[in-house]
DNA sequence: CCTTTGATGTCAGTTTCCTTACACAGTAAG
DNA sequence: CTTACTGTGTAAGGAAACTGACATCAAAGG
């Protein structure tokens, strides 16, 4: 009879590890794992607003706000400066921003694989599938 | 072909709302969730230094020994004003922090429980099992 | 014996993110 | 038309955690 730690303490333990190491793969392209789901999410969904970005990423909009500041004075983001439609500025990613998008992503797949290395493909699909009805159920 | 979410974006998804959810169930009892933990692990390792409960809660020791310092003074930990080998300080819990943490831990529990609903128990093992693989392949 | 290494506690400064609050724009309900 | 109501952006202040640095102690290692 040994010690089972609790589901939620071997949740964070990998979701803690997993930034960790997101966070050493990001450094040579200089972003933070914030910036990195921020490019990504606005690469799948061009246009969205601060505020929807806020959303996605699990931080503030004010946060989310200050991250973009920094991506535009960088240029790996556009944003219009008055909005034509309500108070949201529809941001979207530059070439540069789409480049740097790219080499991030290489380095996060490889992470991603890496964490995934032990496990077959079915084992991978049951993960997936039991942490999404983990999600469904705190709702 | 529907959008599949990268895994450690669905980790990163269940670990904030687990996180968000116990803040709320923690709430009543005067609890951060890193304190709650604090707790938890000194009830399974009495007399644990300062340091080693930072490596087991995933902060430095510094925020560690602020976090002790408040439950030191609600009386819910107990630590010797000297070392009587290295400079080591081991922390217990006291009878008022052993009552806290049962009454922290039903509401927890509680949570966890939610987060598992949806799933029999052959799935609740093997998301145990796989989340365990991946922090494995993380370290 | 002395030095080095590793671990612990602590101080200071900084960063990051959040909470609170407010102003503005569109929309729906009365 | 007026009135909530929702969504967005912005600013100010605070809370929590981190990084960097230092002093101390024990246990190897030369």
């Amino acid at each position: 009879m040994e010690y089972q730690p609790p589901v939620g303490y071997v949740l964070k333990q990998a979701q803690s590890l997993l930034r960790l190491r997101m966070e050493e793969a990001l450094a040579p392209v200089q972003l933070t794992v914030s910036q990195y789901s921020c490019l990504h999410l606005l690469r799948r969904e061009p246009g969205a607003s601060a505020a929807a970005l806020a959303r996605g990423t699990f931080v503030t909009r004010q946060s989310m706000n200050a991250m973009l500041q920094l991506l535009l004075d960088r240029g790996l983001v556009q944003r219009p400066d008055t909005a034509d439609n309500g108070r949201a500025l529809p941001a979207t990613l530059t070439t540069a921003g789409a480049d740097v998008l790219a080499a991030a992503q290489a380095r996060v797949d490889e992470v991603e694989s890496r964490m995934l290395s032990g496990l077959e493909q079915p084992d991978r699909n049951a993960l997936l599938r039991t942490l999404t009805a983990c999600v469904n159920a705190l709702e």
